[in-house]
DNA sequence: CCGGTTTCTTTCGGAAACGAACGAATCGGC
DNA sequence: GCCGATTCGTTCGTTTCCGAAAGAAACCGG
């Protein structure tokens, strides 16, 4: 409690503080049940979602630098998750697209997100939730 | 819009997105009026407002693993923010301090801190303000 | 059809965070 | 007084992210 205090009225560090620490019990979890990073199952979500996507779209969907979603990218190549090719109808975009086993391993991510969503909901109560889900949703929009 | 949808009901990954967005909109301003990261700014702000710490201290206050505290602490001696020296009372234990050029830092750190805060406050409204300064405490009170 | 511009992605260097494992110092039971 | 257990911090290797700059492909006005 006291611990709180120290960043009270400093919403801004709280969020960062609370971020953190959603996103590594997130990632501990995905890591055992789902075999793959936080970061990984935010592109593996949409992927399954949208359907193949090129590195732009992921990078402005999930507000990353280009450089991080190449770094991201990659590694999931590496793990076989997904495949990379140019996109036919412009030689300059590369196309990222779910290997079957990047669409199990996103099948079972959805699991766990779902999961952990409804946890954080239930701790945080509906109506809250809701607030929170516009706010941020705000936050996200905003000069975007 | 269409990008949000996307992650739409999963209020973990619109936090994460949020707070990446936030984080990188906080480092612009205070690497530029400050002259410190965001991760600098959130250390030197603890040690302005309660005094000097242990490593132990930080890590749990900023709910940052240990590892992370060395590496970050490490930087800030670097580049005199901080001094570094084993506590008198306890030989494991290192403590860690602010120099005058860190005060100053802090000072200016502290200032856009609050700035940024009543930007997002306003963003927000006062009333969902508080109602997340709630949430989030919680979430960071939870299972510490 | 061609040089310049725009768009998309990658490379580079560094900061920040994680988990796992290790070494040093203290503490507590005997 | 001593030795095992605990606490504290660091080292190690990896992932994730950033800004700046370079490279490659497509587009476009003349």
């Amino acid at each position: 409690m006291a611990r709180i205090r120290a960043v009270d009225r400093r919403l801004f560090l709280l969020i960062e503080i609370a971020a953190r620490r959603l996103n590594r019990e997130a990632d501990k979890r995905l890591k055992a049940e789902a075999g793959v990073s936080a970061a990984q199952a935010g592109v593996l979500f949409l992927l399954l979602r949208r359907g193949q996507r090129r590195m732009g779209s992921l990078s402005k969907t999930l507000s990353l630098n280009p450089p991080a979603v190449t770094g991201l990218v990659d590694r999931m190549v590496r793990a076989g998750l997904v495949t990379k090719t140019t996109d036919q109808t412009d030689g300059r975009g590369a196309m990222v697209a779910l290997t079957a086993e990047g669409s199990e391993a996103a099948e079972r991510a959805d699991i766990v997100l779902r999961d952990l969503n409804a946890d954080l909901e239930a701790r945080l109560g509906d109506e809250v939730s809701d607030i929170l889900h516009d706010a941020f949703t705000r936050i996200v929009i905003a000069e975007s």
